[in-house]
DNA sequence: GATGAATGAGGATTCATTCAT
DNA sequence: TATGAATGAATCCTCATTCAT
């Protein structure tokens, strides 16, 4: 009995996401240039020839994965709601800011590092750039509302500490353990707010 | 008769900095292993050979480069001091930091770029580790003399937000300008000291 | 639907033949170093990639013909007795090491010119002692048995006859033709063996 | 007060010597290839460029290495009659061989690597066949004045002896000892052509 | 869909040789 | 005479990509 057609389409979608999935662990470990489609051809368990089956190109293929990882961030992150948000609501976005990258170290530590080399991914800065946006635009419209002196000033430095933080426990973990951190930014970002109605 | 060997000196070292130089741009703007030698050489005006009459190979050319940015650092930002710095001095600190960054790009676009791909430099986390332990013992030392209530905690915070708004100058110096950051993260860092009194 | 298994052996085992035998004319004929992977391609009609594919260095090429070479050696040359050999095999024995190195002029000069330089294949004097160690044994049984005064000088000599009218076919077989030496240097061992009993 | 030119001419002289003998002892050591002209010069305490003071090309430092070790030994064999030698005449024949390749290993170990690959040293066969023609007619004269059957044929198995056991002094010293193999190769020679009356 | 042999362009590195001083 | 910086051709080797099966 032959295969339906779904059943071919279901394993072309496991297939490619093993590929992926390969790759990217690659690509994060050693960088998108020390790494070969062999490799990841092994790593996947299929043949070389067979990713290009998948893929069109060893760029391609990289930027399906920066693709991925933003869908999966929007998804996440999508600020659903254009009001103000609420105190839980504004702490809960940075918690869940914190476990997208703990739980996605790899897809993170492959768009930083892609940031800072943006010949590879080209469009990589105006992707995260328009990601960003609507995250800066409702951090800053909760900050505002707290009658916040200079919101856009506040929002630089939080967002600032934030992206830190994320850049700690992607590349030295080790050192700043990613729960007290996220706990702590948490704290430091209501103190950073509050203390701004009397400044500047 | 030959030239001096003053005579050759200063034609090494001339012609090694102009190939540090073209190097580190390239390095910086397009990665290690986006780099070619022959890239190298014609950005500096030199044959493909030449280079490694200076340089062992690419990667020991890449390792003196780390090791002239982590001297240029080391030299700038020794705490001269094991006392407790005053709030002048911490302020001033900061800024150089700041200024150090923003006066180097391309040096710190490599360190940043590296740190992200141990694969290729290998003790460059190490090395960066040592670099920040005075600073951090310095900062805490600093922190806890404030009378704060977790001046680790703080560190972290404060570290975070530093390395954060570093990096914004780094990747995207456009979308948050130095200048104001700068400013605006030394104030916010005094806030937060300053809150730390009562928390936690 | 790829091939299988077997037929990609097959293709993989004849075509590694076409490059050891390339490479084997070449560096026999030019020497290691003079010879380079493009001709080696060239003359096996593949791309220089290819090679790459067979072998993972140039050295490991080398490395696997001498294997080769040794091996074949090894085969032909065991003294399948520990006993004390009867005239006719000895004889024997003589005439199989010129066959050997008639049938085989490529692999023997190029073990003679690795000989001379072993910087290139390091182990090779180690093997060649390794290899020829039963030979001497059994040559120092045979003339022991022949009542010799002093069989180990004896033995010295005739390896040295024999090397050296090896050394000649190899060099110079058009100045001493092969057939003929094989013959005399026969006849000479045995003199010499004969001569053996009363001197010394 | 300047140098007279023949002051000049001893520098020169001696200068040559210097780079001839760095060069030997690295081509007789790694071969001609695996050594480089700056090998040469550090090894000399001399510039790369002063080499090329003394020498057209690295092809001609070998060429006048190979000239020189020709000459040497021309001066040291030649057979200085016409006459049939002597028994003492012949013996210290062979002794001077062993000799000279003892006293100068180096310049055998280049030449036994070179005959092996005459693509380096283009004429180098047939300069050894040259040096060698009046030895050769020398032994064959001293042989067949012993009313030997067959002078032609023990003259090429003593040839062989005698080329095999040099070779072993410069492969494989430790294995034979120098002075033993000498000793019993001439007294294996005489035994050959006494043996060589009443067969063939 | 799946395989891995095959290609060839490109990159790191070496080295004989030249040349200004 | 003497130096070593400089060149560029040649070499080893890698790897993305193609393709016959």
């Amino acid at each position: 009995m032959p295969r339906t057609e779904k059943q071919f389409e279901q394993i072309r979608k496991e297939k490619k996401k093993l590929i992926m999935d390969a790759a990217l662990e690659l690509f994060a470990m050693n960088g998108f240039h020390a790494t070969s489609i062999s490799q990841i051809a092994k790593k996947a368990g299929i043949s070389k020839g067979l990713a290009y089956n998948y893929f069109e190109s060893k760029n391609e293929l990289l930027q399906e994965l920066v693709d991925q990882g933003f869908q999966e961030v929007g998804e996440m992150m999508q600020p659903n709601q254009d009001g103000i948000p609420s105190d839980e609501e504004f702490a809960s976005f940075i918690e869940k800011s914190f476990d997208m990258v703990g739980n996605d170290l790899r897809h993170w530590k492959l768009f930083y590092s892609l940031m800072l080399q943006p010949t590879v991914a080209e469009n990589i800065n105006e992707k995260y750039a328009e990601v960003s946006e609507p995250l800066f635009k409702m951090m800053y419209t909760y900050i505002a509302s707290k009658g916040n002196k200079d919101p856009e000033g506040d929002m630089m430095i939080i967002s600032s500490m934030i992206e830190g933080a994320l850049l700690y426990i992607i590349v030295a973990t080790d050192i700043f353990p990613m729960e007290r951190l996220k706990e702590k930014v948490i704290d430091g970002i209501f103190r950073i707010i509050e203390s701004g109605g009397g400044k500047n």
